[in-house]
DNA sequence: TCAATGTTGAACATCATGTTCGAGTATCGT
DNA sequence: ACGATACTCGAACATGATGTTCAACATTGA
């Protein structure tokens, strides 16, 4: 890929994260990012439809990022009962403060929140099916991707609270009693 | 107050309602709610600022239905162990499943997302405060509440594919074990 | 009936969006 | 290092939504 396709690309969603932090996603114009990353407006449509496009590429960055972490954890096999997967997620969200600051906050708008919960929800899926339940395995996905968003948005809202291992630790009690009833294999639901 | 001020703000409502439903929230100008309406700009702008003031009044009635309901429903002391208060939930949306649908679905936009999360948040506090939990309350009914909510538009989402008490029942295995364990005055979290 | 209050529509200023195009400029392969 | 290629620029433009204003008119409630 071109070298100036990069960096264009690059100043672009760095401007964008910046803006988002300073004057929030929704009320935030193309032109402004244009003036912060310095790139002319006709450029900016050659590249993205509109803002939103531009959020989805830089969210494809931090989705990878998280992957890879989550990856690198799971060669080593995590004893079960401990907070691991949720662990690096809260502890990817604490590292990368700043930025989950500018884009959770009251600031960040529902671009993130949507697409954060999809990749929470994939991933519990692949978890879930592996582990096979006693009731559809979409409806505990998508339960269970809610609640999580849900915490760590009201976390970094309030400025990470508490760490994040204890926080980690909190939606393991929350959550694993429910998945262990739904796992036992017993009659259906009524 | 005034039969033209009641008379005008219905109709808005009306309209609005009608028209997430046929070509979706954000794709809506104030002026297609007008047209729709047969009422003047200059009249929109002196009840409500935008479209969101709207909706978030129409909303007020939503809310107070619902709360009316389960406030019925409180009189006769439910067993416990039953999916009641959840059922209640499921039931109301499904009896009002044209609006939910227009307002939920993919169609609804963020506008009845927050609305309606800030209400299961509420309605999950006030129960959680006479339970008492382990943890702090707050977390539990943020945790709950994006449950929940993302399991209700889930399910209006795919256009009520069980019957309400179905879901439920299942909602109620996912989370009742949780609060049992966080019930348990046990040792404070590591 | 009448004074108060609400409604109207058209005009207006403002602002963001997304497109176009010719001229300039950086990049990559060779 | 060179040239074809691909990218960038900026200014201009059409479009369309927003929110405000005002004077004339209509409905209400007492």
């Amino acid at each position: 890929m071109d070298r100036r396709v990069r960096r264009t690309r690059r100043m672009l969603q760095d401007a964008l994260v910046a803006l988002i932090e300073e004057r929030g996603y929704e009320r935030l114009t193309v032109q402004d990012v244009l003036d912060r990353a310095d790139v002319g407006r006709s450029t900016f449509y050659t590249h993205f439809r509109d803002k939103d496009a531009l959020f989805m590429t830089w969210f494809d960055g931090l989705r990878e990022d998280l992957r890879g972490e989550l990856d690198a954890m799971a060669v080593g096999h995590q004893p079960p009962g401990t907070t691991r997967p949720l662990g690096v997620i809260f502890d990817h969200a604490y590292r990368n403060r700043r930025v989950y600051r500018a884009v959770c906050g009251r600031q960040g708008g529902n671009a993130f929140t949507h697409l954060m919960q999809r990749l929470l929800f994939e991933l519990l899926h692949e978890h879930l099916c592996v582990a096979g339940t006693r009731l559809p395995v979409e409806i505990a996905a998508e339960y269970y991707s809610g609640a999580l968003l849900s915490t760590l948005l009201w976390w970094v809202r309030q400025d990470f609270p508490y760490p994040p291992e204890e926080l980690a630790a909190m939606c393991q009690l929350l959550t694993s009693p429910g998945v262990m009833a739904s796992l036992t294999p017993a009659p259906h639901i009524p």
